[in-house]
RNA sequence: GGUCUUAUAGCUCAGCUGGUUCAGAGCACCUGCCUUACAAGCAGGGGGUCAUAGGUUCGAAUCCUAUUGGGACCACCA
């Protein structure tokens, strides 16, 4: 072996084994006779960039895909990337704005084709950056959630639910986003508390009767007449004012019963009706109702059949309808028309007030409610086929805790706005006739056909029809993901579909529970008749150390590109696994990936000891090394499974950190120390090949984690034929474990330690050797280790002679070192002084236990059983120690 | 406002059906060491009334109740 450097190099080696991995075909999947194991990638924006969030997202991906891989499963990692109607139309928006080009000069054709040429100068980049992190994706299957069978399907989906009733098209209260100029679905907005005013509006009676105010009544009035107040956070909405309200049962407003009022400004007359929904307790009982601009208000309209007034545009600027101020927006009337209220006296109190204020996921401004026609799906039917399986864990989720947010959803779900005033999409395949009326269709023949057939007009052409304008809500695509990826919608039953679905898991944030998981489980119930995946790993979200979240605008987010190459691919996929268990946050640290990086490190380094070692084939095993070999098997065993348990429950930082704690602790630190041939010496070759044989299963146990430099070490520790690879070799199977061997290591550290611990107290440097002495049980078979690892000449029973010790117990055997003169008696003494108090203490307590009668007569007797042996115990160790001291003494 | 979740070492977290895996791990920290694989390292070591108060039990980090503090989601009063 040629010289090593002694610090691993990742980027060297990286790009080569991936595009070895690339050459060879390894990441491909067809089905075939195997038990297939499918994940099907949360399909980023296709111009996004990379983010920690997908970072560790796909880490976990690729680490259950490649473990799968090696456990002889037929592994299928589908790519693909998400439109992102909103987002993407939004950045082509603003592209063009920067070129002096607005949306509303062009049609909808040069639109889309800005809007493609944008998407194919910056899609996929992702993807791109994804291979540096070694993901092993099936690259050839890679799907656009606007490519033509991604798409095909959508249509024929929304014709499909169309038919069977489920989708309609109606006037609701809607939120909009005056800014994309599209209605939201609810989950897309977002609510934040913020300080606002209150304003208190007088709403002067009309042909007040000036009555004399009846008990609990309270009426305001000044010298224009009595008035109600009525407090409002939007002034500016008062232009679409069709009612007041007021509670029935409130004591105080009962003299505005079947009154009128005057809207402040406008002087429009309204009538006062009455409504328990109203909140006797919120400011003075009296609510302005506007049926065009609050969901609430829009229920009292309905109810009361009241006149609705849009005082909107789509912009948010004042309409036509609203009378005054038209034309501007809707915060600039606010400030204006609460100088005009003030001026004209009809402003009563301003008071500071937080409330919740809804705001566009995309776009962040903040959302008017709105009245409009819309395009909508029924849940009903889809949820409550959704919910069942989740709740018997037939679908696993993990974290458990979030089957509750489930369900509480999904009991309390409504009509899904699916369209979206947007060109970025998928068109939704409704035609409206000349005279009215439309059909829903999957191609433009088929709706001319069925436009004649409803006009009774044959002569009917494409020409006649209008297409809907809109688009369907990105996540109507994104809902298909599992079933459209191996296109079940256009082939039902085809060879991949019935293969590979329903997948085995997903993991994605429970950010997108709504969105997205529960959305995939109806469609796939709806249309595969089965579940989308068997299990759905929820991640966390990536903070910074000092848990906040990462975010563009506090900069605390690194650049995942940046520490893959300080750090290495693997040591990065270290760094967030380290702190990873399923469904906590993971507060990211960049001393993560150091340690990520310094495991690496130690990786590499043990190679070098074990390539640098020379073999002599006529040399016999030692006994020390055949000890070592022999337990060291079993310690791998061991490990294996409680990586497989750990893999089981998606413990995935878990099973990283047994894996971790193998490699440093037992292998490098326990392991190689034992069967390391003095320098320069040979080893034997038994001993040598064990190792490697070791060496191997420990890369195959790491190279879920960390792909790259297992396959670089594998390549050189052995040789290899043309296209091996450790990414399609076999994970060794758990065995049957002997834990005799490992309780007897255990031990045997623990004497090692000991003396190390003398050697280290009394500054004595690790080359002096001495004799060992043992009092009590001991069993000798790993003497030749203890020799070894802890510099010891000989071991030998205590034979009472040796004054001059010093000692410890390990279990109930007392281990002695004779130290001559280095040795300070009184020291000794007290610390053995200091031992026997505290098993004393414990002794009190276990005896006080044993004492007890309804403990004896209650507790399992292996219970008591032990607290007999730990009785047992510590009196010997008390017996020893005493001993010890009159000796010294 | 509702629902859920959580509190264990300086930090991040394990701790399953109450009892020897019961007080653990990794990192950080401290003390020695540049010992020929590795200072990105080696050897050794010190850290916790298991949030607080009650209760159940022979026995509680573990089960129950309340309180306090985190977190998440849903709803929303103008």
């Amino acid at each position: 072996m040629e010289e090593l450097a002694n610090k691993y190099n990742p980027a060297e080696v990286e790009s080569k084994w991936y595009e070895y991995w690339l050459k060879n075909d390894f990441f491909k999947s067809k089905p075939d006779g195997r038990e297939p194991y499918t994940i099907v990638i949360p399909p980023p924006n296709v111009t996004g960039v990379l983010h920690m969030g997908h970072m560790l997202n796909n880490t976990i991906q690729d680490i259950l895909i490649r473990r799968a891989r090696m456990m002889g499963k037929n592994a299928c990692w589908a790519p693909g990337t998400d439109h992102a109607s909103i987002a993407t139309e939004a950045k082509v928006v603003n592209k063009l704005a920067q070129e002096g080009i607005k949306k509303s000069d062009l049609t909808r054709d040069q639109f889309l084709e800005h809007a493609w040429e944008w998407t194919h100068k910056h899609g996929g980049i992702i993807l791109e950056q994804l291979k540096k992190l070694g993901a092993s994706c099936d690259w050839d299957r890679t799907a656009f959630t606007m490519d033509e069978t991604r798409s095909k399907s959508v249509i024929k989906v929304f014709c499909d639910l169309y038919k069977k009733g489920l989708i309609y098209r109606g006037v609701r209260m809607v939120n909009w986003d005056p800014q994309a100029l599209t209605a939201l679905s609810d989950e897309e907005v977002i609510y934040k508390e913020e300080n606002s005013k209150l304003f208190y509006l007088k709403y002067y009676v009309v042909d007040d009767s000036s009555e004399p105010a009846k008990e609990g009544e309270v009426i305001h009035e000044d010298a224009k007449g009595r008035y109600a107040v009525v407090a409002t956070t939007r002034p500016e909405t008062i232009m679409g004012d069709t009612a007041m309200c007021i509670n029935p049962n409130d004591p105080k407003n009962q003299w505005l019963k079947g009154k009128k009022v005057i809207v402040p400004i406008v002087n429009r007359v309204i009538p006062v009706i009455e409504d328990d929904y109203v909140d006797v307790e919120f400011g003075t009982g009296c609510l302005k109702v506007t049926p065009a601009h609050d969901v609430n208000d829009y229920m009292l309209g309905e109810k009361y059949n009241l006149q609705t007034i849009d005082i909107f545009n789509d912009n948010g600027t004042l309409s036509e309808a609203a009378g005054i101020y038209i034309g501007k927006d809707r915060f600039e009337v606010r400030k204006e028309i609460e100088k005009d209220l003030q001026d004209a006296n009809l402003l009563e109190k301003v008071e500071a007030y937080t409330n919740k204020v809804g705001y566009s996921e995309r776009t962040h401004v903040v959302i008017e409610p709105k009245l409009s026609m819309q395009w909508f799906l029924k849940m009903e039917h889809l949820a409550k086929t959704a919910l069942e399986p989740v709740m018997k864990d037939e679908l696993k989720f993990y974290p458990a805790k979030y089957k509750n947010t489930y369900r509480n959803w999904l009991e309390n779900i409504k009509d899904w706005c699916i369209s979206r005033q947007l060109w970025w999409g998928h068109r939704i395949p409704a035609y409206f006739l000349p005279e009215g009326g439309f059909v829903v269709a999957e191609t433009e023949d088929e709706a001319v056909k069925l436009a004649q057939e409803k006009s009774g007009n044959s002569s009917l052409t494409i020409n006649d029809l209008r297409q809907d304008e809109d688009c369907l809500d990105t996540w109507f695509s994104s809902w298909l993901w599992p079933i459209s990826l191996f296109d079940g919608i256009n082939n039902p039953g085809n060879e991949e579909i019935k293969y590979y679905y329903p997948t085995s898991v997903l993991v994605t944030g429970p950010d997108i529970i709504f969105f997205w998981v529960a959305r995939m489980i109806m469609s796939g119930y709806e249309y595969e008749g089965d579940m989308p995946f068997k299990s759905v790993y929820f991640t966390g979200i990536v903070r910074d150390k000092i848990g906040r979240k990462m975010s563009k605008s506090l900069g605390n987010s690194p650049d995942p590109l940046e520490l893959i190459e300080k750090f290495g691919a693997d040591g990065v996929r270290m760094g967030m696994m380290l702190s990873a268990p399923a469904g906590n946050d993971i507060l990211f640290d960049e001393a993560l990936c150091e340690q990520g990086r310094n495991f690496n490190n130690k990786i590499w380094n043990a190679f070098r000891l074990v390539k640098g070692w020379s073999v002599n084939k006529s040399l016999e095993q030692s006994q020390s090394s055949k000890i070592a070999t022999e337990w060291f098997q079993e310690q791998l065993n061991k490990t294996i499974a409680e990586i497989n348990d750990c893999f089981e429950k998606y413990r995935i930082s878990e099973a990283l950190m047994a894996v971790y704690k193998l490699f440093w602790d037992e292998f490098s630190s326990w392991y190689l120390e034992m069967v390391k041939p003095a320098y320069q010496q040979p080893i034997d070759e038994k001993t040598y090949n064990q190792t490697l044989d070791f060496f191997e299963t420990l890369l195959k146990l790491l190279h879920p984690f960390m792909p790259f430099i297992t396959e670089e070490l594998y390549q050189n520790i052995k040789e290899r034929s043309e296209k091996e690879s450790i990414m399609v070799s076999l994970l060794p199977t758990g065995k049957e474990i002997k834990d005799i061997l490992i309780t007897k290591m255990e031990t045997t550290k623990n004497i090692i330690a000991g003396i190390r611990n003398i050697r280290a107290e009394k500054g004595i440097s690790p080359r002096e050797t001495f004799n060992m002495f043992f009092k009590g049980d001991f069993d000798e078979s790993n003497n030749a280790i203890i020799m070894k690892l802890a510099n010891i000449d000989g071991i030998a029973t205590y034979n009472g002679n040796n004054d001059n010790c010093v000692s410890f117990i390990v279990g109930t055997t007392e281990i002695s070192i004779p130290l001559g003169n280095n040795i300070n008696a009184e020291e000794e003494i007290a610390k053995m002084e200091n031992e026997i108090k505290y098993l004393e203490g414990f002794l009190v307590s276990v005896e006080k236990k044993l004492n007890n009668e309804k403990f004896v007569a209650n507790a399992k007797p292996e219970v008591v059983e032990n607290e007999r042996k730990k009785k047992a115990d510590a009196e010997s160790k008390i017996a020893t120690l005493k001993a010890n001291i009159a000796s010294l003494k």
